[in-house]
DNA sequence: AATTGCATCGCCTTTTCTGGGTATGTCTCC
DNA sequence: GGAGACATACCCAGAAAAGGCGATGCAATT
């Protein structure tokens, strides 16, 4: 299982901010077996390197210009599948971590972890592991509810249901989406009504709030 | 003009990312008569040391838990005013810049720019100047058509006219608000009328949709 | 064959919202 | 002292929304 290597890993930071990547370089400058040997400030420059060295891992932020730290890593996984990635970022809510896993990166750790994870992280990438921090694994089990209460809400909208309430934030009222669809307005109206319950929402403000944040606008 | 300091100038770092911390900590070490003499991963441990030991300079990030950047700084003018205060964020759209420029802040830069600049920032400010990063100049002048627009949209609005509208989005009918704020129906309902006029609403549903975007909610 | 989900339509009631006025008192600013 | 902005209050009328209740037909599933 652990193979003595004398050759350090060779380690690509991908940030956009300069700061952080000249902070980090500094902090593993020290740490043996870890070597930082090239650096990005975004997705595009990064391949670029990747196209021209050996990179054993690729420490990655998620939001940059261009391109960001998960489409990087798509392609990374793509095109060299034997480098490892470790994204390292700020963001800890459920919809970034979902895409994070779906990208297949070897490691997830916040950048409010200390110094000490981070080499933990990268050591056990290197090998052949896998590194996610607590906070993941515990936004992941908290998500789990409110992605079922999720489900409950929106999904259950059928798709007539959902045309009318996208007809209803865009402020037409229950007789104009009658004519609109050529429905009567009481049709409209029994929508209406299985609308909110469904959503939960007592009244029509309560419904727009929802619609806009469900991003269904 | 140019008080020659043999003392180095001490700074203390603020920042929920113990990474950056360590990052800044040792790109930082390596200048002369600027010296790191504590860290803060929050607004509270920040004031802890505040009140415990001499600071000449505060770096702190925006988004922090329990205490945001923008609050500290303004507690810092408002208890050590002789204490500079320099932001570091990596947000650089036009309401937290709103924000620290009323915070009183003596310098804002962003984290994705290089060491030099950082170190300029600090050198600057510690010979009680001032330093704002280029990209803030240049969104404070791209947001002042916006600011216009936004002004004669929601300025108009009497902070009557604003809180029936918080309280109308937060689900209020127009008797409840009336009991709320002992009034009459009638008066909320003029208030309305008034409210549904100014934004250029046509609908109640256009009126939340308004209120959102702008933030009001 | 029966159940279930969905879309459709209808009526009645009550509340709420919207738009049109009018009016009074206060406060500030010129 | 007068003009203007603001908050307050009221009336009327019509439109819209929300709640309740029932009903039909169609399609897919079981």
């Amino acid at each position: 299982m652990n193979e003595i290597k004398n050759s350090p890993v060779e380690v690509m930071i991908v940030d956009d901010h300069q700061m952080f990547i000249d902070g980090i370089k500094l902090l593993l400058s020290k740490v043996k077996n870890i070597k930082i040997v090239a650096e990005a400030l975004n997705g595009k420059q990064a391949l670029e390197v990747l196209y021209s060295r050996k990179i054993d891992i690729v420490m990655t932020d998620i939001s940059m210009p261009e391109m960001s730290g998960v489409e990087l890593t798509r392609l990374i996984k793509k095109e060299f599948p034997q480098i490892k990635v470790l994204v390292v970022t700020m963001y800890n809510d459920y919809g970034i971590i979902n895409e994070i896993i779906h990208s297949e990166a070897e490691g997830y750790i916040l950048k409010n972890t200390g110094t000490q994870e981070l080499i933990n992280a990268i050591t056990k990438i290197s090998d052949n592991g896998t590194y996610y921090c607590n906070e993941m694994v515990s936004i992941l089990m908290d998500n789990i509810k409110i992605e079922n209460k999720q489900k409950e809400q929106t999904k259950n909208l059928t798709s007539r249901e959902l045309e009318i309430l996208k007809l209803i934030c865009q402020e037409y009222s229950s007789s104009e989406i009658a004519s609109k669809l050529f429905i009567s307005k009481f049709t409209v109206d029994t929508h209406r009504k299985h609308i909110l319950h469904k959503t939960n929402s007592g009244t029509l403000v309560g419904l727009i709030k929802f619609a806009i944040f469900n991003r269904l606008i």
